[in-house]
DNA sequence: TCCTGGCACTCGTATGTTCCGAGTGCCAAG
DNA sequence: CTTGGCACTCGGAACATACGAGTGCCAGGA
């Protein structure tokens, strides 16, 4: 705030790269000695006292202590982020083993649930992955059951296999005839089209039905729209909260809130809800809107079957974390389950 | 192990059913002094610590070091828990709001997840709610949707409301004649019945078919029975793991190898199908076959809609919890959770 | 026979003190 | 601009002490 913004020469931001990389690495404050000796710097450690007090003034580093050496700020993880860092590729054996693992899902739910394992392993942190969210997806076929005569069962089945089913009550008997007519128009019309542009599609259907099955006809409308509309049930599936154990050494009270956090969909939603469509999103510390997680780091991505994203999936860690590993994970991660929907 | 296994008398009893209350509420070992001031034993300090180490001697209780209160062991709780202890029940404005909250429902997924948030809430540790499980409950409809010439959609709707899909590859094209010939024999024949004896009731249909479906009514009836069997699909929800926060003071070591359990649903299943059918089960500490809960408890009950139990829930909690009120909270939400899915 | 008050003893925790060394900032010389 | 030197700071470990809760035992009394 108060010190003038300087453009930071080559070797103060090396030096603000290995700090990340040691602090990352042995979680404890690195001081100038121990930073040349791990690095080759070419300098001694009073010159790296010196950028360290400008990357400190410039807010980057923090000393938490007089006498102790120098952690990164979440402005300096930024800056490191940013400019500094590269996303590390995955390996050919480790895409090998993602392909291999996912590739063994049996439905819509095993994808996901297998997606979330997998990404706590591979990070070992906290995973969330968001299931394919109706939105953006579009109708495979909508099915119409009777299971009573004034009970219908709905069955909404989309191209990424989801599958959402509703009970309708109808005012009166519902015939066969007419439910089989209804089932076939509304197919016609809504098959292979986007969710949302489904109400649209078939608002004109009952004036097409005699009068006295229009009622049926409007209350089973009335229930599909209410199902396409319905956002609130995106779901999300967790996995690594174990690795929370790890987190730190001022344990219960990082990690009370942030299990709090990951109980609440609607905060997990939101979360990955501020993920940009494209690229990868990294939240770092204060960055993220809730408060719990203010001592944490969102890594986040879109994933979709196509080039499209349908929905997000990412990780929760620790402000100190692997910032290449855990986005090389993430990003690999995000495009085998891309392709494993796509195939199904 | 090695003293004569005495007969207590009752102020011993009273004296241990005071310890276990007076270190449930404090979370720290209790000394005679504090014993006679809080509860009325009408004896005094010197006569309690007789008391107390003829308790000691028989392994009801211990003493973490030699100038220190006792707690209860394992060995205590179990007898508290068993002769000491009465279940607490709910209060009625409590029964009021479970009542009303489980109430507000919308499906099964909502009523289990309700239910697992409010076993939470109402205890303060970590609940488990097991899904209706498939095998003790009846069919209530089965659907075939064509959604491709040679792929079917099987759908299996069951009394409890819960439903399975799964798509099935046939080896050729299905006529829509023959599948809607196929449903209404699946259904005449399974409708009403218990998962498990499906299969043997519609063994022979392929038989009913003409030579060139048997291919296919065979491959779908194949899918099906798969789904009834497979109890693998037996899923479980979970809620309350920030309460693990307040377990204990030796903190990391004890949560996360809980953690961990928690993740494995294969191990609380294992955990809730160790619950006796009738009545409610407590597994105190050492008790647990899964080590990592070796330092928890379990509390967990069978629910149904009707006099029948058709799956389990319960709560994990530090050895140290508050019994009675535990098996109360237990008890009426497995009995109103119960009510709704007989109602619905 | 059982209960009780008294008393010496134990030992974990809290508090205080000292000491060490990692790490810093500054400065003068190269 | 870099570097070696140097005085300084301060958190944490190591050690010492004091306190007190709690115990076990015993002798006297109901």
């Amino acid at each position: 705030m108060a010190g003038e913004v300087r453009q930071l020469d080559d070797r103060k931001l090396a030096v603000l790269r290995a700090i990340v990389q040691d602090y990352v690495g042995t979680e404890e404050p690195v001081g100038s000695k121990a930073l040349v000796e791990r690095h080759n710097l070419g300098v001694s450690p009073a010159t790296v006292r010196n950028d360290m007090a400008a990357l400190e003034e410039d807010g980057y580093i923090h000393q938490p202590h007089t006498s102790a050496g120098r952690i990164p700020t979440d402005k300096g993880y930024r800056l490191f982020v940013d400019r500094l860092a590269e996303v590390k590729p995955m390996s050919a054996p480790e895409r090998r083993a993602i392909r291999h693992f996912l590739d063994g899902a049996v439905d819509l739910d095993d994808v996901v649930a297998r997606t979330v394992r997998l990404l706590a392993q591979l990070t070992r942190q906290v995973a969330v992955v968001q299931y394919p969210s109706l939105s953006r997806s579009t109708v495979r076929h909508i099915e119409l059951v009777a299971l009573a005569p004034a009970k219908v069962m709905l069955v909404l089945i989309t191209n990424t296999g989801r599958v959402e089913q509703r009970m309708v009550d109808c005012p009166g008997a519902v015939g066969e005839t007419v439910l089989a007519d209804l089932r076939a128009r509304i197919n016609a019309r809504a098959a292979g089209q986007r969710l949302p542009e489904v109400p649209g599609l078939l608002e004109d259907l009952p004036a097409q039905f005699e009068a006295g099955d229009r009622p049926t006809v409007a209350t089973v409308l009335a229930t599909l729209f209410e199902a396409l509309a319905e956002q609130n049930e995106e779901r999300i599936m967790l996995a690594g909260t174990a690795n929370l154990t790890r987190f730190g050494h001022d344990f219960p009270l990082t990690i009370q809130p942030v299990l709090e956090a990951l109980e609440e969909q609607v905060i997990l939603l939101r979360l990955l809800g501020e993920t940009a469509d494209a690229g990868m999103t990294v939240r770092i510390g204060r960055e993220n809107a809730y408060e719990g997680l203010n001592s944490t780091s969102v890594v986040s991505v879109g994933y979709g079957s196509g080039d499209e994203s349908v929905a997000k999936l990412g990780v929760i860690g620790p402000t100190r974390m692997d910032y290449p590993g855990t986005m090389g994970a993430v990003r690999a991660v995000a495009r085998y389950v891309g392709q494993i929907l796509a195939e199904s």
